[in-house]
DNA sequence: AAGTGGTCTAGACCACTTC
DNA sequence: AAGTGGTCTAGACCACTTG
């Protein structure tokens, strides 16, 4: 436990989430990757040079994800297999990311982008007037070749106003579009899962066969703090393991 | 905003809990309803008679539920459609609630208990013995009459050791059997979802038709801290819009 | 009794946004 | 310049578990 340093004043950067992201990483594959708890809150204040409460700030933020459990009396305690745990629904918001996760290579093919008029339903998720210009990105990814999703984007073509929209690759992940277009940043969405057979186009297109469900998902993402700029739409194979971590409120 | 009166310490509860469960009960009905931005953290420290800190553990526990945006600059954002959100599978664990939150009434069924032996699979998830006795507890749950839930709980005899167990009412929710027989509060679950079209036999028993798909949930449920108590496989029908805020760690 | 996390006070300064 | 949240200090007491 001696290999951990002081953490430098970071310009812009918060102290508590430089602590998280940097507890997190002993915690995956550090010092503390064998442990069965962390130091004291104490201990932990001295090692990095910070005061209690920054680390307690950034315990709390850990301890809501699952990765560690606070006791009076005893310590903080390490829950490893929450640590260990891949396909978390709830903290990953790019597929590609969940794809790689599996050891599996994410591409995208049957590109398809376009303009439409937003009905009502859309309007009404992405706060803009219905009958709107909205650009509309349907794809398919696969893992290692084979068909897992399907998905729909729809954005405010406002959004891209000045922007050439042929000269951006679609094919990337939509949140990296959207950081390096428009400057947004997504960091919450609000996913709404239900279990269906599907279009028959679609199930065509992911290789389904009668005994293969698929999961649809409608997604509402949103930019700092609480501005819509994502709609989408999407249908997953059962490649996926899905898990989710609960927590009663 | 001059409803809100300062907080009295109450033995045993937690001060920032108490300060959790009235804000959040301000912002669904109360005098925030309809506000667009809450106090400033020193305003709510007086409002309550509490320190700052309290109300910034207070926020952080209610920010990290994404029901609200914390800006520097600005305040502390109220997240409406978070706050308003229903059938939130990361926050609720238990099926009743959910129910009820859509306005339907839950009723149990086909209830079937019995004493298996753990297969390797189980025992792994229960950390307990594999071929050692298990509780096993099908059940059919209704919502208004219309069949929504197959759900098979599996428990390690050994909890109930002294205990009779055809006293206990299993149409109960098993986390409330497991509070009141055993003395555990499960808080945390972790969730594993698929799609799927299922067992013909639970299809029949759920009415699904060749256009219902069920999604399929393998739950385990742990106490404090981090001490499995549950394991279950449940398949539910289209019936529900499940819920998920996902947040990028 | 000693050590842990949980809560609390009463100040202070910094970084950021708005006016 | 004023107000916001983010961090910090330097204490303090409590509830709980272990020796």
């Amino acid at each position: 436990m001696e290999s951990m340093q002081a953490l430098p004043h970071f310009g812009g950067k918060l102290m508590s989430a430089q602590v998280s992201t940097l507890l997190m990483r002993e915690l995956k594959s550090g010092i503390f990757s064998n442990c069965k708890k962390l130091p004291s809150e104490m201990e932990l204040a001295n090692m990095l040079g910070v005061s209690r409460t920054v680390i307690r700030d950034s315990l709390s933020d850990i301890e809501r994800e699952g990765f560690i459990e606070r006791v009076r009396g005893i310590g903080t305690v390490i829950n490893r297999s929450v640590v260990n745990m891949t396909h978390r629904l709830d903290l990953k918001l790019e597929y590609s990311d969940l794809i790689r996760e599996g050891g599996h290579i994410p591409h995208t093919d049957l590109l398809h982008v376009s303009l439409v008029s937003a009905s009502e339903h859309i309007a009404a998720a992405l706060g803009i007037k219905s009958g709107a210009t909205l650009i509309k990105c349907d794809k398919r990814i696969l893992a290692n070749n084979i068909p897992v999703i399907y998905s729909s984007d729809y954005l405010s073509a406002e959004m891209f106003s000045g922007i050439e929209l042929h000269e951006i690759n679609w094919s990337e992940p939509i949140f990296d579009i959207l950081e390096r277009c428009c400057g947004l940043t997504v960091a919450t969405d609000v996913t709404e899962i239900t279990p269906v057979i599907g279009p028959a186009e679609i199930r065509r297109m992911l290789n389904c066969s009668n005994e293969n469900a698929l999961l649809k998902m409608e997604e509402r993402s949103y930019s700092r703090p609480t501005h819509p700029v994502l709609y989408s739409i999407s249908y997953y194979t059962e490649f996926f393991n899905f898990k989710i971590l609960r927590k009663k409120f």
